[in-house]
This record gives C-alpha cells, structure tokens and sequence, in this order.
DNA sequence: CATTTTTACTTTTGTAATGCAAGTTAAATT
DNA sequence: AATTTAACTTGCATTACAAAAGTAAAAATG
C-alpha cells in the first residue's frame, strides 16, 4: 500500500536558481499540472479519480507524480476519514498557489486551440477579475470544492450557465 | 543548414481539448518555456544563444524544440540581416501571449526556492502591478528588447537597481 | 463468514524521448 | 587559402514513459 517507487525525473537536480526553472522542476513535468488541474477544476482527491483523467495517465507514472508532488510539498495525502482503502490527496499552501499559473494556461489555451473545450463565458469572468477570481477559486478548493464539480463549486456560486 | 530532425514530442497528438492540456502540449515540455524565457528575460535570438542557456540544452534537443515552437506558431524565423550564417528567432503574438505564465511561473519560482536567483525587488514589482508590467514586457520584446538585458531592458526603463 | 470487488499501488517489459559526443555544411573571418 | 563560427545533424547509450498484468489490504456482497 506504500509508494515505493520514486520514478526518476530528469532535470530534477536543480540546473539553476531561475525561479522558471524552479517552477518546471516541481511541477513543469507532462502530467503534474493536469494533476492539479483535476483537483482545482474538478475537485478529484483519490488516486482512483486521477486516474480516470481524459488524458489517460497511467498507473506507475500516477503513482510517482503524486509522490513526487507530495515530496515537493504540493500536495498532502491524508487518510480517507470512513474508506481505509482511499487515500485523500490535497493541496497544501504551496499547491494552491499554483493555480494563478493554471488560470493563465487555461486563458492561453482557450484562445488559441479553436476546438477548446472552456466555457467561454468563464474564461471572460477570469479574465475580467483575475485577482478575485483567484481568491474565490483558492477559498472554495481549500474548503474541498471546485470551479466546475460539486454543490459548492465556483460556477454554481457564480451562477454561471 | 536546415533542420529536419522533427523530434517527437509525446502527447501531441491532442488527448483531450482542455484548454490546459492543450497548452502544455504547445510549450509543456521540459525546455520549451525556458527558449521562451530566454528571449523575454535575456534578449536571446539565435540558435547558439539558446545552446548557451544555464541549464545546458543538447544541441539536438534544441534544434527539435525550434522547430516545434515554429510549427505551434510561437516562435517566427528569420535570416539575419548582415550575418547569412544566423538565424533570429522572434516571438510571434501567439508566443508573446505566453509571457503572462512565464510571469506567474517567476513569482511562485521566486517564492518557493529560497536559494532563487530573482531579485526581489523586480519580483515585488511585478506583483504590484502585473498588468502593466505585462504590456511593459510584451512592448519592450516586440521591439527586440528584453526584461533583464540590452540598452532598452525593462529594468533599465523603470531604473530598478 | 467466505467470496468477490474495490482501491491503491508495484512490477515487468517494450518503446520512445533524452543526452552526449562527434560530424557536416555554408558563411564569415583571418 | 586556411581557419573559425553558426546552425544544425547523426549515431549511440541512457533514461523516461506507457501498457498490461500482478499484489495486498480493506470493503462490500451473498
């Protein structure tokens, strides 16, 4: 039940102190984001969850992104309070501040793939008020929420169709 | 003197249309952001600028993350106009439209490493106003300048010491 | 209460990406 | 004319990733 293997994560012994490559080294790999992502927009916390993602991760590389991502500081692993099979993965301080950079790829995102799948009207409420949207978002996914799954999502607050 | 190593690039054959995967899938990989960053921070513009970067790219590597930056439309390639030898590569909109997460990938760099590289008084600044800091940076790179170096640096017009 | 299912991983193995060193070609410099 | 520079390319060893199957503990089921 423990995860023993570590995996390997090139580039992870820290090549410079610019603070970009900082942020690549924690979190800059193929699937940490789409990790967070799942928990920030989706509200997924379990194993399980993350790996139904639509981008298809699979289980070893799941398995050392999240100890990696706990290692770094990102994310908590909590046991499931009733479940004693599930773990709860969650995001610390440090994990929640990442979502600044989350917004900004999913408004560059959204502009430029023009099959996207973002809701355009959230993409214009982000873009309007970035900074309480920020607030907004980290206050509901600290207390367990998400911006779009969940009674206390983001959009259900907002009222967003 | 043309490059045809067309590289692979894993997860580019569109997994899913999220807006954030789909950005990673245009700059997520291990050096695209760090090309992007040293033609935004440091003014770089050719091949063996890029190649001289801290964290030490392969030549292979780079020639294969040029082209994919091309082919994504963030980056544009020109001949040089007294040397025939070089190449400059330049950022299109779509690439300086990246800037904003280069932006927020500094500040949570900056933060989080406490041995970073980014003086804390740029770092502060940009925080205070990063709208304005961003069209500041986006002007002053179109114009084949830089945040960091040359003689129209951003730092050099707001006489940050 | 024995069996099946679920959950969170680990292990194995093939494939693809990366990294390093050396090589190539055209243009510029000496 | 010879050397150096710039921008790549090539070959090969190493490493990371992906897919599939396996494991162990806890929970649900009959």
């Amino acid at each position: 039940m423990q995860a023993c293997y570590a995996g390997a994560m090139k580039r992870s012994d820290n090549k410079s102190h610019c603070p970009i490559n900082f942020s690549l080294e924690t979190f800059g790999d193929t699937w940490s984001l789409l990790i967070i992502r799942d928990i920030v927009y989706f509200g997924k916390k379990t194993y399980g969850e993350f790996l139904e993602s639509e981008e298809g991760i699979s289980s070893n590389i799941l398995a050392s992104r999240l100890v990696h991502l706990e290692r770094k500081g990102i994310l908590v692993k909590e046991p499931h309070e009733s479940d004693k099979r599930k773990e709860i993965y969650l995001l610390s301080e440090k994990g929640l501040d990442v979502i600044p950079i989350l917004l900004e790829m999913a408004g560059w995102g959204a502009k430029y793939d023009p099959e996207t799948d973002a809701p355009q009207n959230w993409i214009a409420i982000v873009n309007a008020d970035r900074e309480r949207m920020t607030g907004l978002i980290r206050e509901t996914v600290q207390n367990g929420g998400s911006i779009f799954t969940g009674p206390n999502s983001v959009v259900s607050k907002l009222a967003i169709t």
